[in-house]
DNA sequence: GTTCTTGTTGATCGCGTGATCAATAAGAAG
DNA sequence: CTTCTTATTGATCACGCGATCAACAAGAAC
């Protein structure tokens, strides 16, 4: 009853700290969800007392929004990132499409829809949700507009289309949070949907996609 | 400093009370959200002690999970009424959407949000969740079925195609719970991709429909 | 007018929350 | 070794939550 309880935390760089702290309550988010980062939670896993994690920071309501920020500004990060090493925007978009369905990143998904919730009490996670809104649409319509410049997309209002792409990722996302089962082919027929919507070709955004531009005949329904 | 007080509140059937602790929830969830159903906060506006509210529940979370099912499937059967009147699947099908989609049911679409949230730790709540969405889903595939009957539509996977409908109004809606600008013609943008979903020609889901079958070239880009 | 069922009260419990701050001690600076 | 800055503690406050239950009284039944 000695070895692993010790009195008090060893003393660190405030940026540090800082660090552990947000690390650990980015973890507790992931986890268990925005509302269960609290003083206390995020204390306990530092190993710290919950003081120090308000000396840390104005507010809880701030780091929740923060934290919120942080993490879904590394998944956009990422997945515009993964973006520039394609050639076409019709590649580009089928790609996109693909990596946000494929079900690896359900728990930022969990984040995004309890932060739409959590918006309408804390004003500046609110704030936080529509600048990453924002910078998720930018990444969308800067392919769809890339798409339209070459020839590959053609429709007249590229806002409008990558919002309405991120509405129905979304959606489709949340409700894979509660169910799994019932939907097969959840990516073909968005992927068929969004084709209609930016004016490609059938089964150019599929997986197996369509290295050369032209139109080509879907193979079946 | 005496008119409006009164020490107790008047006796009344059971089935009565229980109706107006219903009443008080329903509207304490329409305007501030699932998570504000609390035993005071339902008594305060029932006008009774907090006690009594417990009394009529076996707890909170069933309370909660009672009221999730009781507004939503008031909605689903409204829309679904609304359905029957029309003829033609082509025109059932632009209804439903034109009615999801114009705002008006946007307390609705607060309350499925959070109740995706909710449902992570209230596993009645949870089991409602499911059982709204299987309904949901069993109104537009019904309408996506008939639609294939009468070879308004095609494609191979009713089912699916109903989810994916169901997953893209519910992304859109939540959307315009944060951001009500940047999207303009939000209606037309999903018709125009359900329509690809679906199979269905450009422009026959929007408003001002088609009467008869039949392919019809699109307005503008 | 009396009795009795039962709808209703409100105080109480334990819990978890955010926030605050005087007191402490670690560890760098001298 | 001593000094001093400051990271860290932990107790404390007020609050709201769900739940419980003995006590009360309204009003129907007799």
């Amino acid at each position: 009853m000695s070895s692993t309880i010790q009195k008090r935390a060893a003393r660190k760089t405030p940026a540090e700290r800082a660090a552990e702290i947000a690390e650990a309550a980015r973890e507790i988010a992931l986890e268990q969800g925005l509302s269960a980062i609290t003083l206390r939670n995020v204390a306990a896993r530092v190993g710290v007392a919950s003081g120090l994690v308000a000396h840390y920071q104005p507010n809880v309501e701030a780091l929740v929004a923060g934290i919120f920020a942080t993490i879904v500004a590394a998944e956009t990060e990422e997945v515009a990132g993964l973006l520039e090493r394609l050639p076409t925007p019709l590649e580009q978009l089928g790609m996109l499409l693909e990596t946000l369905m494929d079900g690896s990143r359900l728990d930022v998904t969990a984040i995004w829809v309890e932060a739409w919730t959590l918006g309408r009490r804390n004003e500046a996670l609110a704030a936080c949700v529509r600048e990453q809104m924002d910078a998720w649409q930018a990444v969308v319509q800067r392919v769809v507009e890339a798409g339209i410049d070459a020839g590959e997309f053609e429709t007249s209002d590229a806002p409008s289309v990558a919002w309405q792409i991120l509405g129905m990722v979304d959606g489709l996302n949340a409700q894979a949070l509660v169910r799994w089962d019932g939907v097969s082919d959840r990516g073909t027929h968005l992927a068929r949907a969004v084709e209609g919507m930016v004016g490609a070709a059938r089964g150019s955004l599929l997986p197996g996609g369509v290295p050369r531009t032209g139109p080509i005949p879907s193979p079946d329904s």
